[in-house]
DNA sequence: TTGACAGATGCAAGTAATTCGCAATAGCAT
DNA sequence: ATGCTATTGCGAATTACTTGCATCTGTCAA
């Protein structure tokens, strides 16, 4: 199991190997999306990083996730329309299943659905590139 | 298979049985969704509309889509971020394919998905209210 | 058919999330 | 330590959509 101080880590050394200048903005962020253990939208990320360091600006916290993104060490997502959240692309791909009266996220994977899902677009003559794969439901009771 | 002119006359229809006051704009704005092949945006709609009646304006757009969505006979969908599309509900429920080069957007429904996907949601103790499943890929060539 | 009135419309202004221009600042290689 | 260039914060701009308000128009009762 990897450790946030471990995900920091490997963050760092990833974008020092690409070239990245790692300015003590972009450091606070990182660490702060290493950490989180929830999807935090940029606005909740800016928080976050701005209590650790108060020279960190929103802006910059927009212009840090699109440098992550691009070199894969987040995943942005669209649960809602409006807000994209994100979440460390570290760990194995998987699925999200929210809960339409609490907003919670659940994660999980299923190599049957990614199966055929590869299946059907291969019928169609595609190669599927990246998918959405998002289950709003209630829990049972 | 039901044609656009059918179409347009079932979403009067059904409009009206809700009390739903039937302006000029609204039937035009019907008009253009019920005979839409594609998925079009607000904006577009827009166009198309303003095209047969130029008294629609984007505003009314924007709320007759809200209106039709809340009745049901229209679905929204938001697979670029940022900008939602629009097609028609009285279709069958399918998922979609979206061919990232183009922009192409291909319909398929695959009864073993959308099984695979309710036994996830109830091992996890959850009952599907809805779902989506995009598919973002490339034409094999 | 007409008249009244609640609900719908266009326009322009307002939001919310995100991006951008620019002058000042700070990594990092030397 | 120094210089070059990328990066930053700020506020303004942009995008997609929503809303306030004065005016207009379906609809229904007479």
């Amino acid at each position: 199991m990897i450790t946030p101080a471990q995900r920091y880590e490997r963050f760092l050394t990833e974008l020092k190997a690409a070239g990245v200048r790692l300015t003590e903005q972009r450091k606070v962020i990182v660490k702060v999306l290493a950490e989180a253990r929830d999807h935090p939208n940029a606005d909740e990320l800016y928080h976050r990083a701005y209590v650790l360091d108060g020279s960190v600006s929103l802006s910059t916290v927009y212009r840090t996730l699109r440098l992550l993104e691009d070199h894969g060490a987040i995943q942005r997502h669209d649960f809602d329309a409006g807000r994209a959240r994100f979440e460390n692309a570290d760990s194995d791909h998987h699925d999200h299943l929210i809960d339409i009266d609490t907003g919670q996220v659940i994660e999980f994977r299923s190599e049957r659905i990614e199966k055929l899902q590869a299946e059907i677009a291969a019928e169609l003559g595609f190669d599927i590139v990246r998918h959405k794969l998002e289950l709003y439901g209630r829990r049972r009771g």
